[in-house]
DNA sequence: GCGCTTTATTGATTCCGGTCAAATAGATGT
DNA sequence: ACATCTATTTGACCGGAATCAATAAAGCGC
């Protein structure tokens, strides 16, 4: 963690929960928000840190994760440009981060004080609306993610997130991964290796190809297929 | 799904949400608010349904779940009285349940009217605050089941899940299992047959004692070790 | 652009936990 | 209490994915 620094207004209007405060409460919030960089590889929190900022990713990239006792790291979010996080432990009886962050690639953050926030969503209703609505899309999430652990295996995993990615971004065919095969495998909790094989075996039933870091979806229908459990024989 | 009754007043002073509503605004949510009944083994919504209620549990028992393609089935949480779900799907895009509901015991619950409810919370930021509260709660028990699933074998699963259920009856030694040892390896996502093998290996290592759904804590020390990984040398 | 660290791929092997099967014990409803 | 249906336990077996190992390929910092 380096470089402290005021962030400018133009930072709160693209947060959503704050994008409809007035000036004056804006003014207030900025007041004790810092603009905060992490070098790649660092850590901006620990799980168990008590929680006293909230935090908006303006660049670079991080992740949200847990260590098992022997060291396994499990991927819950990563965090890209424009998206906030920690906003629930605003309202936990104890306020502390339930996972670690760090930083995947070099970082820029807005951190705004907890307390400070409060007491906006005190004055604002709107803003509540605007992060229940938030929590809820996040309590979505974790549900599907609980599901594809619980119910899917590795294969399909692979599937169906390609196939979210593929669909997230509207301009289909080709795209870039939004993390190193070895994050991925993080968030998708296999290791690795079996993320190497699934791809290999996509690529070899022509449902897509892949270069480096970038896919291209050849037979979506395939895949999709694929993803509810047409498991291709194995070989 | 049966008998349609109205709740009275006494009802909404359980949901901790509507707890401090004013009588008239009470009197406005309970109008629209209807108690219903489940016999065993039915469903109360599907995965998909428009989310025209939020619900309150009174008495029985509730699971909610996913199905795989397959037709497994994965359970996202166990409804007990007094537990109140679906609050989320309020705030969503579009309002459907995220995932399927069906009673365990014969149960009765009481829906409360979702457009209702919204209405009573712009009017009552409390009741906002108590339900981001609620949220966060429910936001970090799915970061622990992602936790669990991810990064801890069957074994680990159904030490710590015992551990929690102990801790969190303070009145320790005997307690009863919450549910029907299918339905708990349906939360811990094993089999049923893997639940029992796991059962009879902490029972063989002393750490505990079973009789039929009472279990007694004999060593909390070495459950807790072998939740942390300290596997007994598998004979 | 170069050297070095990190990431990705592929093969061989192991083992946890799922599946199938069968027997027993419990519950439920009438 | 009876008959039936469901839940639980135990054994045998199998397969998917982790682990270990070795090599190749990128990506990064300077």
């Amino acid at each position: 963690m380096n470089k402290i620094r005021q962030p400018k207004v133009e930072d709160l209007r693209q947060f959503p929960l704050l994008s409809g405060l007035e000036e004056s409460e804006a003014k207030r919030v900025l007041d004790k928000a810092r603009v905060i960089s992490v070098d790649r590889g660092e850590p901006l929190f620990h799980q168990g840190d008590p929680a006293r900022r909230i935090w908006l990713c303006r660049n670079g990239q991080l992740k949200l994760f847990r260590l098992s006792d022997s060291g396994q790291e499990q991927i819950i979010a990563l965090i890209n440009p424009g998206r906030s996080f920690a906003e629930a432990t605003l309202f936990m009886p104890e306020r502390l981060y339930p996972v670690h962050c760090a930083a995947i690639k070099p970082s820029e953050l807005i951190g705004f004080d907890a307390d400070d926030l409060v007491e906006s969503l005190h004055r604002n209703p709107d803003a509540c609306f605007q992060l229940l609505g938030t929590l809820s899309r996040r309590m979505h999430e974790k549900i599907n993610q609980i599901e594809s652990l619980a119910l899917q295996n590795a294969h399909l995993r692979v599937a169906h997130y390609l196939l979210e990615e593929y669909r997230r971004r509207e301009q289909p065919a080709t795209f870039r991964l939004e993390a190193s095969k070895k994050h991925i495998a993080g968030l998708l909790a296999i290791q690795p290796e079996t993320l190497s094989r699934s791809l290999a075996t996509l690529q070899r039933e022509g449902a897509l190809d892949m270069d480096a870091r970038f896919i291209t979806i050849r037979d979506p229908g395939k895949l999709d297929s694929i993803a509810h459990g047409a498991l291709p024989a194995p070989h």
